[in-house]
DNA sequence: TTCAATATTTAGATAAGGCTAAAAATTTAT
DNA sequence: ATAAATTTTTAGCCTTATCTAAATATTGAA
């Protein structure tokens, strides 16, 4: 069984993995843990005795399945409790990262088979991240960038990169929800704005809240 | 705040003060938390430094009041815990206690009052023990031994004293669940024993089993 | 009451996870 | 291609929570 610290480097190094298939350093590993690089190669030796990562000395590390396995199992379990904070009790979407935090290491077979039952199943996390089934399986997600839409397409609003405090204001302030309509009308190709129609008023999007803001093509 | 293990002496501090309002001693919280009694001494001298109980050298421990309501706060997390875990998901009375020991450490003021809402405000978890509220009220429990029932008074099961498996399986086989109907009809002064109704059908309970047995008068 | 048994504390060690500072390897830039 | 910059690793130390062994305090029995 990992430990606590163990199972956080897991996901941190699965989550720095997710799209290239190279190895990961021990740099960006310190520093998605907002640890020292020290800390941080003491800890891949101990994962690489626990054959939980390939790795080799100034080369870079990769899960190996078991890691992979061990990784997906937090993400999964992380995903169901954020779903089921904002579906049975009353959290907002930027509320239950740090709890479902906590919650994602709790250790019994048993809890998370009966809480994916209770909460029917769910696909996707309140953020709109596809949740791994019981398999490690990882369901596609069908979530993109409103920056990628195309254009005259209609999306819905399903989740935020920047989640900061900042970013969340600047979408309730504008009225941007999840759930919200937003259909690309055109694209300004000088700044890479794009003129949207929210709630059927026309407004302008600027690039950076464009590269922030995750939608469905619905 | 205090940590996970700090969190676990303070329950067994309060547990074994509980209803005795003398001095804890430091055998017997070694002894609670299958430890050394040198340790017992380390965390005792760390408790003591944070305000969380009263110590003298060799003579015991008492909890403060700020170290009271830490406790009764893990014993209600820990309680609620496990209504949700058998009222909500598909856990047995007999399951739940380990998968509590983890979730009751979980640090969220809003996750425990959420909990407490969405399970209607239950005073008593599946064991029959009562749940404090949030402000650390402990409401007195109904359930006694059976062994302490008199004479033809009627009475529901609502826990057990020893939860080994050997026991649950022996109630098993007797049929005696969660909400059996036990009457009293007379004792048997030699051994101890008790002439009881279950179920309509006449039958003797040991000593041991009437002193391992909770029950509340109907 | 005094000495043996028991309970408690202290001292020193270990393992996990983290840190700083310094050494070694790799990469980048001229 | 070599020196400088950067990255990674090593070495040694800290803290928390545990342990064993030894020392000290308290209790209890003759």
């Amino acid at each position: 069984m990992a430990t606590l610290s163990e199972e956080n480097y897991l996901k941190a190094i699965f989550h720095l993995s997710k799209y290239d298939k190279t190895a990961v350093s021990t740099n960006a590993i310190a520093q998605k843990m907002e640890t020292k690089a020290s800390s941080a190669t003491d800890m891949i030796k101990k994962l690489f005795e626990k054959g939980l990562i390939d790795y080799q000395k100034y080369k870079g590390v990769k899960l190996t399945k078991n890691g992979r396995l061990a990784a997906v199992s937090v993400i999964r379990k992380h995903r169901l409790w954020e779903v089921f904070l904002v579906d049975k009790l009353r959290f907002s979407w930027d509320e239950v990262h740090e709890v479902a935090e906590q919650l994602e290491h709790i250790k019994s077979k048993k809890l998370t088979r009966e809480l994916d039952a209770f909460l029917e199943f769910p696909t996707e996390d309140p953020h709109g991240d596809p949740i791994p089934d019981a398999n490690g399986n990882m369901p596609s997600s069908q979530k993109l960038l409103l920056a990628k839409v195309k254009q005259l397409q209609r999306c819905i609003c399903v989740g935020v990169k920047d989640s900061t405090p900042k970013f969340l204001q600047y979408l309730d302030k504008h009225k941007i929800a999840l759930g919200t309509e937003i259909t690309v009308l055109s694209r300004e190709s000088y700044d890479e704005s794009m003129a949207v129609k929210i709630n059927n008023i026309q407004r302008s999007i600027s690039k950076e809240v464009a590269h922030n803001l995750f939608v469905k093509i619905s």
